[in-house]
RNA sequence: GGGCUCGUAGAUCAGUGGUAGAUCACUCCCUUGGCAUGGGAGAGGCCCCGGGUUCAAAUCCCGGCGAGUCCA
């Protein structure tokens, strides 16, 4: 086993006299140039000493500072590079948001798929950490959105057998550059030498890890340098700090990050690092909140937040026991104290979250109850809590815009658009919470209760109410409430016992693998191919316990085989299009296909039928299935670039599906689709298919490729690789692997069909092309036809009628009723039946074979007149009775009802005055309404 | 992706298997010179849709549609 202690022994360090010492505070080793220095410099060992003191030369804005650090690198032969999207998912599915710069590159870079979009490369990439988000605007230097400087080099061992393998090849450069180029930076930004030291600091992560170099200055961490060079591997030689084995890689990163944040506070020396980077976003916020201090109040404040900027924040979890910390030492009330630093901090935190919210709906994230929608939609409500305690009452979307403006993002009117329909519909929920918890608190405070713990985590889970909405409320009408400390983690136990589900492969073959070469695709060149030649390579025999649970239309049983040809017109299902069928022909049969599915470059067609490896045969595609599928896989283009110019730019694909008979996609869009934007995208992509425009493929090579068209060609996912396939569509461009047709006039016509709410946040629409849009119409029209044949009217005069129809029949449901009252009213007194005496009140027992809405209505008369009424039916397929009694008469109508329904073998019941029942034995309705008189009398007893 | 909650008059909501309700809004009448108001009467319901259980379903069960919310 090996530590990487002779890791950082760097030949830079050599030879400008660094010495290794071990601190003295927390035991790490560091590399300084100041012989004498006992400390490593970083907190809590050391405090800030910037603050009131700037580090560098000259003061920097952010902007300023940015283009500091880029020109630098790129003077010294970096290539400056675009940042990405703050939504990470958009590239890889291992997490939510960028948090790194390293994020970008991972994992098709970082593992030697795909080639960097430069080499070395320095960028600022916009990052968010939601971890740090309780934190904001109170420690003074936390922030949620930041951006990470960084400069990255990727370098593949030069001792390979195969350098090939890699997309890139030999060493770019690794410690001892990258160190120096830290140096670098330091000194042309003025920074004294001797005050920098570098801590050993090994990192670990994500089944990676590496020496690492944490950068102190002044008591700040400005810059950490990894070296992302080992595995994990159960026989590796190196044990970290997680307990686990590493070894070295084929490939190994410099993995950089400089917080900009960080750099343009240490410039400028300011107690907090808000007012370093977002002065006049907080001067603005100042002033909208009237928060104005005396010149002795600013000095607390002053000294005050000089402080929390010390303060450690691994070791003080707890906001509030710091601040009573700060406050004996400057020797201030608790409470006085926070009544000043209150307002500031939120101040603080609103301009941070601003600047996350423009980065989230800037990218394209839109609001929703999932993923990174989610995320965004708690910043955001966080943050209109925070504006309207504090007394901020400018709109959040103009507070939103100032970031996104200064951002430079050019969707601003969208972004906009997004948070006021976020705001309204956080609105509503709070009105409806507010409600809730108003009726919920007089309830408890009626019964002199307090709210009961379980009832908080309800309104929580269930409605989204905060527990001090809830005591807010609570106090208004006088109920108590006890919030429990560890509330959040009572939700988190409610959720514990959920489980994840699977995710779906990429492909669905299960079955052994050939070991052959990839199989050479011809559809790409020959879109229009129905027929080939091609060689058996490998028959392979599927064990029928994989088969897909006996749902083939072959049958149970039967054997299943995976052929793999050397060359193939079968396009394997991949990219939401389903695969193609076909036959393959021998000399001797003709073998049906019945799927295709694609693995590590090899496609496999599913037969029934082996025709023998080595054999030479003819493949045929099905053309009808093809070209419906074709003109599906083209349409799902047109539709979306149809979406986003009806509905914006931020819309974007969050799942397809193609098909021969419809087609779906999930659009990301932040409110319904109406049906009058539907009828837009529809004509609009119908216009597309009129102009008849060629649909053309090219393989670019990837970051090219990104470079001119940028993130959203990746609608369906980052195909890996050199080179990738670009489809144009008209003016749509899309990086996809489906098959298509010639031109667009080919897709035929295309039929919107619904449109449905799948998540919050996302909306499915499903549509047909070609002969499938006008099948899709003809059952359309069948429905209004046949409607329209019911009601013996022209097609056109349906909703009139049906509504005319619908209005009549309320109408006489109403007329109905009233002649039940009429008819019951008239037959009081007259008629036959029995009445006798119970007591001194007359019972009126009689059979009216009728609906339960009679008898109830007649009960209701008889009852009017003073008079018992016992009423029977047989009129459906069973009995039915019901029992009226007048007030003051002492019978239990129930048990009368109850009686005489078991004697038609069912049951009943009601409240002492009104009863019904019954049962299926209509035949003993007579004889059950016989027993009545006697019933009567003894229940009367 | 998963969990939870909700769907009843135009609005807000009661209604735990037995005759569908309240408040506001609406219409009309009375009170007043007019307004605020006060008094009275009335109209307004496929109880989201479809199945199931039951003598009986707004109510219980299953499925769908719609809405909300929490978690990763």
């Amino acid at each position: 086993m090996s530590t990487l202690e002779a890791e950082y022994r760097l030949d830079y360090f050599e030879e400008e006299g660094f010495t290794r010492e071990e601190c003295a505070g927390c035991g790490d080793f560091f590399w300084t140039r100041d012989d004498g220095r006992e400390l490593c410099g970083e907190p809590p060992c050391e405090e800030y000493s910037f603050l009131d003191n700037a580090g560098f030369e000259e003061e920097y804005s952010l902007e300023e500072m940015r283009e500091a650090f880029l020109s630098f690198f790129e003077e010294h032969d970096h290539e400056r590079i675009e940042p990405y999207p703050v939504a990470a998912n958009r590239w890889r599915d291992d997490v939510l948001l960028t948090q790194a710069s390293v994020y970008d590159f991972q994992p098709l870079v970082t593992s030697g798929t795909t080639p960097p979009p430069a080499n070395p490369l320095c960028i600022s990439q916009p990052c968010i950490r939601m971890q740090d988000i309780d934190n904001v605007g109170k420690t003074g230097r936390h922030t949620m959105a930041f951006e990470m400087m960084a400069h990255h080099a990727f370098n593949a061992r030069e001792d390979l057998e195969n350098p090939g393998r890699y997309a890139y090849e030999g060493e770019v450069y690794w410690k001892d550059e990258t160190v120096r180029y830290c140096d670098a930076f330091f000194e042309w930004m003025g920074a004294d030498p001797e005050e920098i030291t570098y801590i050993e600091d090994p990192w670990v992560g994500g089944g990676n890890a590496g020496p690492a170099i944490e950068v102190i200055f002044r008591g700040a961490e400005l810059a950490t340098l990894v070296f992302m060079s080992m595995e994990q591997d159960p026989e590796g030689d190196y044990e970290l700090k997680d307990g686990n084995t590493y070894s070295k890689m084929d490939t190994y990163v410099v993995d950089t990050g400089y917080g900009l944040e960080r750099w343009t506070w240490v410039s400028q020396g300011t107690p907090t690092v808000y007012e370093a980077i977002y002065p006049d976003m907080i001067a603005f916020l100042k002033e909208n909140a009237e928060i104005a201090y005396t010149d002795a109040e600013n000095d607390l404040v002053h000294r005050a937040a000089k402080r929390s900027g010390n303060l450690d924040v691994d070791a003080v979890t707890n906001v509030e026991s710091a601040r009573e910390d700060i406050a004996a030492e400057l020797n201030v009330d608790t409470a006085e104290l926070t009544a000043l630093l209150g307002p500031l901090e939120d101040v603080y935190a609103i301009a941070d979250h601003c600047r996350t919210l423009a980065y989230m709906f800037g990218d394209g994230i839109v609001p929703s109850n999932v993923r990174t929608g989610y995320l965004a939609r708690m910043v955001l409500r966080r943050t209109k809590r925070l504006c309207d305690t504090v007394g901020v009452d400018a709109p959040l979307d103009e507070l939103v815009d100032m970031q996104a403006e200064r951002l430079g993002y050019g969707n601003r009117d969208t972004i906009r658009d997004m948070v006021r329909t976020e705001v309204e519909k956080y609105r509503e929920t709070l009105d409806r919470g507010g409600r809730r918890v108003r009726q919920l608190a007089e309830g408890y405070a009626e019964r002199d209760e307090s709210i009961p713990v379980e009832e908080l985590l309800e309104l929580y889970d269930s409605h989204g109410i905060e527990p001090d909405m809830v005591q807010e409320i609570a106090a208004e009408v006088g109920a108590s409430v006890a919030i429990p400390e560890d509330f959040y983690r009572l939700v988190a136990e409610r959720h514990a016992d959920e489980d994840e589900a699977a995710e779906t492969g990429a492909t669905r073959h299960d079955g052994p693998l050939a070991d052959v070469p990839a199989t050479d695709r011809l559809y790409y060149d020959d879109p229009e191919g129905i027929e080939f030649e091609a060689v058996v390579l490998d028959v392979l025999e599927r064990d029928p316990a994989d088969g897909e649970d006996g749902k083939g239309e072959d049958g149970g049983d039967d054997v299943e085989y995976d052929v793999v040809l050397d060359q193939t017109l079968f396009y394997p299902e991949g990219g939401g299009q389903p695969p193609d069928h076909g036959t393959l022909r021998t000399d001797d049969a003709t073998i049906p296909v019945t799927d295709a599915q694609i693995r590590e470059g090899v496609v496999y067609h599913r037969t029934s039928e082996d025709p023998g490896t080595g054999e030479m045969i003819r493949g045929r595609i099905d053309r009808a299935r093809r070209r419906r599928l074709m003109a599906h896989h083209t349409a799902t283009h047109i539709v979306i670039h149809a979406a986003r110019q009806v509905l914006g730019e931020h819309v974007r694909q969050a799942g397809a599906q193609k098909g021969t008979d419809r087609s779906r996609i999930d659009l990301r869009h932040y409110d319904r689709i109406s049906r009058e934007q539907v009828k837009t995208i529809e004509r609009q992509a119908n216009a597309i298919v009129g102009r008849n425009v060629p649909v053309h493929q090219e393989w670019p090579d990837r970051n090219a490729a990104e470079a001119e068209h940028g993130f959203d060609l990746y609608q369906g996912g980052v195909p890996p690789g050199t080179d990738i396939r670009l489809i144009h569509v008209a003016e749509d461009v899309q990086a996809c692997g489906g098959t298509h047709v010639g031109a667009t006039g080919d897709v035929g016509a295309i039929k919107v069909l619904s449109t449905e709410r799948v998540q919050d946040g996302v909306e499915r629409l499903s549509f047909a092309a070609g002969e499938a849009a006008i099948t899709a119409t003809q059952d359309t029209e069948d429905v209004l036809y046949e409607a329209a044949a019911t009601l013996d009217v022209a097609p056109e005069e349906v909703p009139e009628t049906a509504e005319r129809f619908f209005e009549e029949w309320k109408e006489q449901g109403k007329r109905i009723e009233d002649l039940n009252e009429q008819l019951a009213a008239a037959r009081v007194g007259g008629g036959d039946g029995e009445e006798i005496s119970i007591g001194e009140t007359v019972a009126v027992c009689r059979r009216i074979d009728s609906g339960i809405e009679e008898l109830r209505a007649t009960a209701n008369a008889i009852v009017e007149e003073g008079e018992i009424a016992v009423l029977a039916s047989a009129a459906g397929d069973s009995a039915q009775f019901v029992v009226a009694i007048p007030t003051g008469v002492e019978v239990n109508a129930g048990a009368v009802v109850s009686e005489l329904a078991s004697k038609v073998g069912g049951g009943g019941g009601g409240p002492p005055d009104f009863a019904q029942g019954g049962g299926p034995e209509s035949e003993n309705v007579d004889d059950a309404l016989d027993d009545a008189p006697d019933v009567l009398r003894q229940l009367s007893a």
